[in-house]
DNA sequence: GAACCCTTGTCATACGTATTACCAAGCCGT
DNA sequence: ACGGCTTGGTAATACGTATGACAAGGGTTC
């Protein structure tokens, strides 16, 4: 390549990194970036790597590929790295921890972006970590959605509707935004019934709202951890014979797809999911620069569909 | 590192590969082993690369993030991948080509498994691809779902039933999947009425199945393109007051997440996907081993649930 | 006792890049 | 005319690994 254009490699090295500024005469510079065009150059990138001693990459770390939101947080993160010349490689971390720790321990990347897995974070040796959706308490920057706010906005809907008695049907799963939700909920009306679902999952969740409805003083609304119980809590209420809003009004969490599949259409909280992803990213790039970004929590929207309405007490005959 | 186990550097490289067998003493081996241990040592990466020429690692191309199939795909084809000692690296595809290119044009992988994109297979340069869900006609070894057998068997089901008027909810989408499921449908009910989707949402579903159920002589029965549109029947066939399967029969395809939580449940093809990107792994591995894997079809599994029952003129009464 | 082989390592080199130090001119000013 | 400055470029080196060539010492074979 350095024959090619009748130069030193030296010369190709500085013209393509766009250092030829007052180095190199342009009519050199042209013939380099002639004899690259001519021969399909490509800068190898573990040479790079080796020479620089480090890769501009950091892994995205999920906890499966199934989940709806993790598309809109790649995207974020991706366009915010890309934008500082960082690539990102997703790595599902459940299914399989083996290449992780291979991309850690070879030294290929620099910094990880971990979501919903305070667990694991040790697991990452001393390489910076930004996790999120995840316990501000944790070792590391938490960029956060702001989960109790949801469900405040969901528990004023409620009650500004008429609802006094509140089913909550909670996911059985030993996370920092489920903990919370629950929390926040707990808050805004002290005596609601709570039944866990024993999985995330439709069938586990019409079991849990079937327990917490099947009785004679059944709650006017459920509240449902995410869409993919209320879902079972849809069941839950057809099995029962009730209809949705009219003897009972259901709600979701996240805004999935399934929301606005089912009938009725769901009223839920929308996370704004890519926005999460390119915070957490900008957090992560500072750290990097070692800055110490501070954590972030992001307001969600309340979306309200037709599956609320007034308690059956309430409303006019 | 070489100095600390007191060897010189060639006889590390030599134990860590494991090549020491009649090279080395089992004493230094495991001086070695020692040292390594002790100083916590990690081959980089980027340096044994730049001296292989190869990094062991195939770029796993996916449409979406979104989509709920790419997670079993992932996980078959990691897991094959690992046993062979590669690593995968996911890339989703129309959200930002940037990234992937540069992966490419940087030498950074060997291969790519490629799902749905038979547009964009001549931007993968001269390297081996092989491309899963596309058209055997591909210039690449193709591994499909046997989407025609599914869509055979969902139109056999449909005529056990006694159905004879059948609709069609045709996803818009230039995709050799829909037109294999739309040409297989038409073999097996050549009469059948067919409505496009202005896109792939629940909201255009439910306009093109009530332009197909809103008329005297509506089928008996509507087949779907996929769980999504179903969703987007069910809808139409509630604003209609059409019970389902009373009324009207309803059929998805690729038994999503979303099929059992609809009420009724949802008939529909359970396609695969976990063996899909293991056997694509395996042929895009033989692929590099210089061998010519040939195209596989794999089939899927008629899963009748709730929704498809006989139509109304032949219920007993 | 000499030629040979086997065992156990080490030396040297190459991979492709980025960068520091250096060098050869040409051009000033004094 | 000569030292110093600027311009335009090259030589040398280092990053960490894998590997073919080679060497030293000890045993075996005739």
């Amino acid at each position: 390549m350095a024959r090619a254009a009748g130069v030193s490699q030296s010369t190709v090295s500085i013209v393509l990194a766009g250092k030829a500024e007052g180095r190199v005469t342009p009519e050199t510079r042209q013939a380099v970036h002639e004899a690259a065009r001519r021969l399909g150059y490509r800068p190898n990138l573990a040479a790079r790597n080796l020479r620089l001693g480090r890769t501009r990459t950091v892994l995205l770390v999920v906890p499966t590929l199934t989940g709806a939101v993790f598309g809109p947080i790649y995207a974020g993160a991706a366009e915010v790295a890309a934008s500082r010349g960082f690539g990102v490689v997703l790595h599902p971390w459940p299914d399989d921890a083996g290449p992780a720790r291979s991309q850690v321990d070879t030294q290929a990347i620099e910094g990880v972006l971990a979501s919903s897995i305070v667990g694991g974070i040790s697991d990452f040796g001393d390489l910076p970590v930004v996790v999120m959706d995840s316990d501000p308490a944790a070792p590391a920057p938490t960029i956060n959605f702001d989960v109790a706010g949801g469900m405040r906005a969901i528990a004023g809907h409620l009650a500004e509707l008429g609802h006094r008695r509140i089913g909550h049907v909670a996911a059985a799963v030993d996370a920092w935004t489920f903990r919370v939700r629950g929390e926040a909920l707990a808050d805004a009306f002290p005596g609601s019934l709570i039944r866990q679902t024993t999985a995330i999952d439709v069938a586990a969740a019409r079991q849990a709202a079937l327990r917490l409805l099947d009785r004679p003083d059944r709650p006017s609304a459920v509240v449902c951890d995410d869409d993919l119980i209320a879902a079972g809590a849809y069941k839950a209420a057809r099995a029962l014979g009730l209809d949705i809003p009219g003897d009972l009004s259901v709600t979701g969490f996240d805004d999935v797809l399934l929301a606005t599949a089912l009938e009725p259409e769901l009223t839920t909280v929308r996370l704004p999911a890519e926005r999460l992803g390119a915070t957490a990213m900008t957090a992560l790039l500072e750290l990097l620069d070692g800055r110490r970004p501070s954590g972030v929590s992001l307001p969600g929207e309340l979306v309200v569909r037709a599956s609320t309405g007034p308690p059956a007490q309430a409303r006019p005959r």
